[in-house]
DNA sequence: AATGAATGAGTCTTCATTCAT
DNA sequence: TATGAATGAAGACTCATTCAT
C-alpha cells in the first residue's frame, strides 16, 4: 500500500522511541519489533543484530545532524560569527528534540576514539566493526564538522571572526564547548544549597563567551547575538 | 601486617583495572573478586551489588579529580588564569591517566541530568538510587566545581581575566570546553583523508583560545601559557 | 504430529514429576526443562517463572481434583451419604496418587488464607501474586466445595443424612476432617513402642465415625459404608 | 548477670518472631544472630544449622502443646466430652497465638510421614535427620496424643461419649478434624460471591458435629457446649 | 518477506556455613 | 564463648539470536 512506510523505518523509529525512554541496554529487541508491529524475526532480516540497528540509528543520527549545519549555511544575510551562534542553538535545541540521536552522535565518538588509537580498537564489540553502518559513517561522520569549519571561514572572511585563528581548530574548539556544555546541564540544573546557576541562565553568558572568544574584542556597547526563538 | 591493603581497597583497584580494558557491562563480578584474590561473595559483603561498586568508584573518581583542583590551588605564584590554564593541563593528564575514573564523571553526569529532572528520576537504576555512595556523590559532586570558580575569582581579582565575566558562568563554560574537548578528541585524531588536524595539534590551540576567551584581548607579543611537560 | 504433547503440558507434567520427588524448593527449573525435552529458556517462554509455573500446577490440581467430585455425583443410585463417603475415598486415593497435586492444593489454602487477611496479603511472594494462574485459582477454587455441599444437600434430602444440619458448615467439617486425616497419617503410622494404631487400621474407624456424625444415629445393625475397592 | 536469658533461649525466640512474620525459607540466620543480639557465629554454636534450630523449635512446639493438653486434663469437674470440647477451642487458640509453633508441629507431622515410610526416609533433609532435636521429637510426639486418648477414655468412662468408640481412632479423628479446621478456615474466609459461611460462623457449628459424632445421639434439648470465652 | 517458538550462553546475587582470632 | 570476615555452591532469570515453516 501507498501509505504504508517501509519497514526498515519502522523498525527505526520503534527503536528511537524505546532507547529515548529506556536507553540501548535497556531495550529488548522483541520489544522494538513489537512496537514497530512487526516480529521480531523480521527485525533481522533488516538489521543483522542490535549492534547493527543501532548503528543504523547512528548514521541517521548524522544526517539530520548534518541537515542542521546546512541550513544555517543556507541562510542569507548573516556574517559567520552569526552562523555560529545559530549553530550553536540549533545544536542545543537539537540534543533535546532528538535526544537519542545527539546521544548516539557522542556514543559514536567514543567508538571512533578507539578506532582511531590501534591499541584499543580490538576493545571496540565487533559486532559493531562488522556493521555496514558503522562503515559508513566513518565516512561521513566529518562531514558536519567540514560544514562548521566552512562557517569559521566565512566569519573570517567576513571580518565578524578575528582573522588570526584556524577554521579547523578554533571550530573543533566550538564544538567541544557545545558538548561539555550539554553533559554539564545536570549539575549546574542541581537546585541543591551550593548550585548558582541554572541551565537556562547559563546558555546566553555561554553564547557569548564563545562570541568574545571568536571576536576577540570586547565590545560592551554591541550585544551578544542571543537566539532566544528557540527557548 | 602493615603491608595489607584492606579489602575494599582491594576490590574497588580490581575493579578499576577491569573496568578500564574490558568495560563495566562486560566485566562479571567473579573476575573483580578474582582478579582481587577474594572470593566472589566478600566482593558483595563490602558492595552491595554491581552499582553501588561502580558508585563507589565515582565517588573515588571526584576525590581524586577535586585533588587534582586543589593542587593546582596550592600552587603558589600563579595568577588565576594560569592556574586554570594548569588545571585543563590536569584535566586532560588525568582523563588519560584515569580513564575510567574520567569516564565514571561522566556517567555520573548523566545520571545527575536525570535525577534532576523529575519526569527522568523515574528512568535511573533502582540499585543506583539506593546506593549509599551515590547519595554520597550528592552531596560532593559540586565540589570540585566550587574550587574551579574559585580561580577564576582570583584571576578577576589579578586582573589575568576580564573583570566583567561571571565566575560561575565562566568557569562551567571552561568545563564545558574541557569535557567536548575530550569527547572531541575521537574524530580529531582521524587520520582519513579530509582530517586536518591532529589532537596533539589542537590542545595549545584549544588553550589559546580558552585564554583568549578569558583575556578578552589580543596579546600576540604575550605568547599563550600553554603546558608542555604533561605531554 | 499428532503424537506430540504440546510443550505447555510437557512442562508440567515434568514438573510434577520432579516436584514429587524431589520437593518445589529443590527443584531447578534446568531439570524441570530438561526432563521435558527442551530448553531452559522455553520454560519461561510458557511461565514467567517457578512460582508462576507452581500456580499452573496447582490449578490444574484443582481441576483434576473437582473432576473426583464431579464423578462421584455422576454415580447413579447412591444416597448423600454414600456419596460423601465415596468421596473420602477418592480423596484419600487421589492424595497417594497425587500427592503434588495434593501438596499444591494444601499449599494454596495456605496462601489463600494470607490472601483474606489484609494485614498478612504483602506476606505472600510477589511473584505469586502475578501469577494470571494464582488469579484464576481465585476464581474456581470453591468449585469442588460447592459440588461436595451439594452432595450433602442431596443427603438430607433423601434421609441418609440428618435433616437439620446445615449443608455448608458439614461439607466444611468433612472436607476438614480429610485434609486432617492425611496430615495424621504420619504419627499414625509410627510402629514405635506406644503407637497403637496403623493408617490403614483408622480409615475404616475414621470413615465410621464421620458417617455416625452425619446419620446421628448409631445404626449398628447396618455396618457401616466403607470402601475397600480402593486399598 | 541473673537477668540475662541464656543465649540458647534468645536465639530461639528470635528464630520465632522471624519464621512468624517472614517463614522459615525467607529468615536469614544473621537476622535471626542479630535479632537475638548476638553474632551470627554464635547461633551455630548453639544450634549445629537451621534445620536444627528449626527442630529445636518444633520440640518446644510440642512441650507448649502438651501443656494445653495437661491443662486440660487437670481442670475438675469436667466430663470426657467437655474435655473434648475445651481442647478443641485450646488447640484453635494455640494456633492464632503461637502460629509458627503451630505450623512447626503441621511440618514435623509432614517429615514424620516421610519418615515413616521407608521408601521416602531417604528425602527428608539430611541436616533433618542429624539434628538431636528431630531425634527427641521422635520420642515424645505422641505425647500430647496419648493425652488426648486418655480424655476419650474418660469421657467413655463417664458416659459422655459413646461407649463403643475406641478411645485412639476416636482421639485421631479429632485431632484431624481440628488440623483441617485450621487449613480450611483460609477459603471459608472468602467474602466472595460464592462463599456462604465465615470462620466465626463457622466454628460452633463445627464442635456442635463433633460433639454429636462422639455422643452419637442428637440431644436437641442440651445444647451444645461451645467456648465463646475464647474469641 | 514474515512469523514466533526455541535456544542457551551469560551473571548476578543469596546465604548457610566455616574459621581465624 | 564470641565475633564477623570470608567462602563458594547453588539457581533463577534474561534476551540476543536462530530457524523451521
Amino acid at each position: 500500500m501507498a501509505g504504508e512506510k517501509n519497514k526498515e523505518k519502522l523498525i527505526l523509529d520503534s527503536a528511537v522511541a524505546l532507547f529515548t525512554t529506556k536507553g540501548f541496554q535497556s531495550t529488548r529487541m522483541e520489544d522494538v519489533a513489537k512496537r514497530a508491529g512487526i516480529s521480531k524475526g523480521l527485525t533481522y532480516f533488516y538489521y543483522k543484530n542490535k549492534e547493527d540497528l543501532f548503528m543504523a540509528l547512528t548514521k541517521k543520527a548524522f544526517d539530520q545532524f548534518k541537515e542542521e549545519f546546512r541550513e544555517v549555511l543556507r541562510s542569507k544575510g548573516k556574517n559567520g560569527l552569526e552562523m555560529i551562534t545559530d549553530l550553536v542553538g540549533k545544536i542545543v535545541f537539537f540534543s533535546k528534540e532528538h535526544p537519542v540521536y545527539y546521544q548516539a552522535i557522542l556514543h559514536f565518538l567514543d567508538v571512533l576514539k578507539k578506532y582511531n588509537e590501534p591499541a584499543q580498537r580490538m576493545e571496540i564489540d565487533p559486532l559493531i566493526l562488522d556493521s555496514i553502518h558503522f562503515h559508513k559513517l566513518l565516512e561521513i561522520h566529518h562531514e558536519p564538522v567540514k560544514l562548521g569549519i566552512q562557517m569559521v571561514s566565512i566569519g573570517i572572511k567576513d571580518g565578524s571572526i578575528r582573522p588570526e585563528l584556524q577554521p579547523e581548530i578554533t571550530f573543533y574548539t566550538i564544538w567541544s564547548m557545545i558538548i561539555g556544555f550539554e553533559k554539564m546541564s545536570g549539575p549546574v540544573g542541581y537546585e541543591g544549597k551550593e548550585a548558582k546557576i541554572s541551565a537556562e541562565a547559563w546558555l546566553p553568558g555561554f553564547i557569548k563567551l564563545m562570541q568574545d572568544m571568536l571576536r576577540g574584542t570586547i565590545q560592551a556597547s554591541r550585544p551578544a547575538i542571543v537566539q532566544t526563538s528557540l527557548f
